[in-house]
DNA sequence: CGGTCCCTTGACAGCCGTCAACTACCGTGG
DNA sequence: CCACGGTAGTTGACGGCTGTCAAGGGACCG
């Protein structure tokens, strides 16, 4: 069960926050609460960060398009995730944010987070570690669109998104919520639509996965990470710094 | 001209920095240095990363295999540029760096790097701005294997490139130093080395570029920016934080 | 001068995109 | 209760961009 903040049960994947920590973080998140509906632009591309972004239920997106009208997403944000960190140093942003279910996130201004950051070191330090997971997946999703088939880059958008879900807790056995349209798969993966489509079916009838009525269910994970060349290295969940212990500071 | 330290001359793209930030980079990049040659791996997917390292002369890249061979080329880093910050979080590797001409670079053990990130705040603050900049790259990356046709990838790879040289004063006019192979291109492009030539041919016939013998030239980069659909605004380089200004503390 | 690495070119195939029509589903309203 | 409209998913036909295979050419080097 996840604790009722999702930022707090995601830093301590990485450190051990103290009671303290987590009353800062506490503080953090219910400062600013926001609801936006599905499908809604957060932050656009050309405008500048404010604020930091952090997702407390719901799933968001962030792409970037061309002149004319192709478009990539470029990450999907979970329950915990973290929006542009850019707030801090870059003047406008690269990209654009945008909600793809109704979606609740807390805003944290750059005053706020410098107070945290220079008061809590663990919290510092757990941010980081967020920061540079981040670029691992966006370095996966890379070797994803530039190397695999379409059935192995569905396959391992699939299981990312599975393996992330159960991370926080938001799986039941072998299946997940799963809002995401097919239209969502193509900008993601650098398919067409209807290529997705082909390519579900080919995973449906290689009983790798069910998906409908947005729901997902794997039932056989292991194959699923054979069929898409897995390898979960790349999400460093491996609780490395839970040497960072609270109590040993 | 670049100072003789390229790091200084990068970092003082984003911050100006004092006599003393400056005084300890030197020192920082003076402590260890390495020589390799050409194409040579320098740390492997699953080693643990002990050192950051920093290029100081030649070009270098990170990569990902998949199993059964197929690579994709994730980064190049150019004079000045740093390699994996990991260092300071990540247990292991999950790719591997890689010289690709002769190549000189300094190594920073973490306790140097920490000694500096508590005593010059500047420096702190342009190492991020570097590691942003660095994520703003990588989706850049991943929408133009995911969006961009054959000639507009190879178009937009080599505008990126030839813009960072002339950043880091490496650029003659039209010209520039180009040590890639063609399978490199094809690595980093997600194109098989034939399509990359002929990609290559279609850029050549349409006057877009001159390259032979190791150098690019662009005879007129605002039509090959043109022809990449390319939008500068993802290197982030502003100099907007130029307002962190050495004698404002 | 032979060898090796890299670049180039042609022929052919196949993965995937485009276009277009059709179905399924769902909420709304008569 | 059913009609209706809109969105999302599905399927077929066809074409083209890009990959694969294979052979040849050029530059550099021992």
């Amino acid at each position: 069960m996840a604790t009722a903040n999702p930022l707090i049960s995601k830093l301590e994947r990485f450190v051990r926050l103290s009671t303290d920590d987590k009353r800062a973080l506490e503080e953090l998140v219910q400062r600013k609460l926001h609801r936006v509906t599905a499908r809604m632009d957060i932050l656009r591309e050309g405008e500048r960060p404010e604020t930091l972004k952090i997702v407390l239920s719901g799933w968001a997106c962030r792409y970037k398009a061309l002149e004319d009208g192709r478009r990539q997403i470029l990450s999907f944000f979970l329950p915990g995730d973290l929006c542009d960190l850019n707030v801090f140093i870059l003047r406008e942003m690269d990209h654009t944010l945008s909600s793809l279910t109704m979606l609740s996130y807390a805003e944290i201004t750059r005053d706020m987070l410098e107070h945290v950051t220079s008061n809590y070191p663990r919290i510092t330090q757990a941010l980081w570690w967020d920061t540079l997971v981040a670029m691992a997946v966006q370095r996966e999703w890379t070797l994803n669109v530039g190397q695999r088939t379409a059935l192995e880059r569905m396959a391992h958008l699939l299981c990312e998104l599975f393996v992330r879900m159960e991370a926080i807790g938001h799986t039941q056995g072998n299946s997940c919520e799963f809002p995401l349209l097919q239209s969502d798969l193509a900008d993601a993966t650098g398919l067409s639509t209807v290529h997705v489509n082909r390519t579900l079916q080919e995973l449906r009838a290689q009983n790798l996965i069910v998906l409908r009525a947005k729901e997902l269910t794997i039932p056989d994970l292991e194959a699923l990470k054979e069929a898409a060349l897995f390898n979960i290295n790349y999400l460093h969940l491996e609780h490395e710094g839970r040497a960072l212990d609270a109590n040993a500071t």
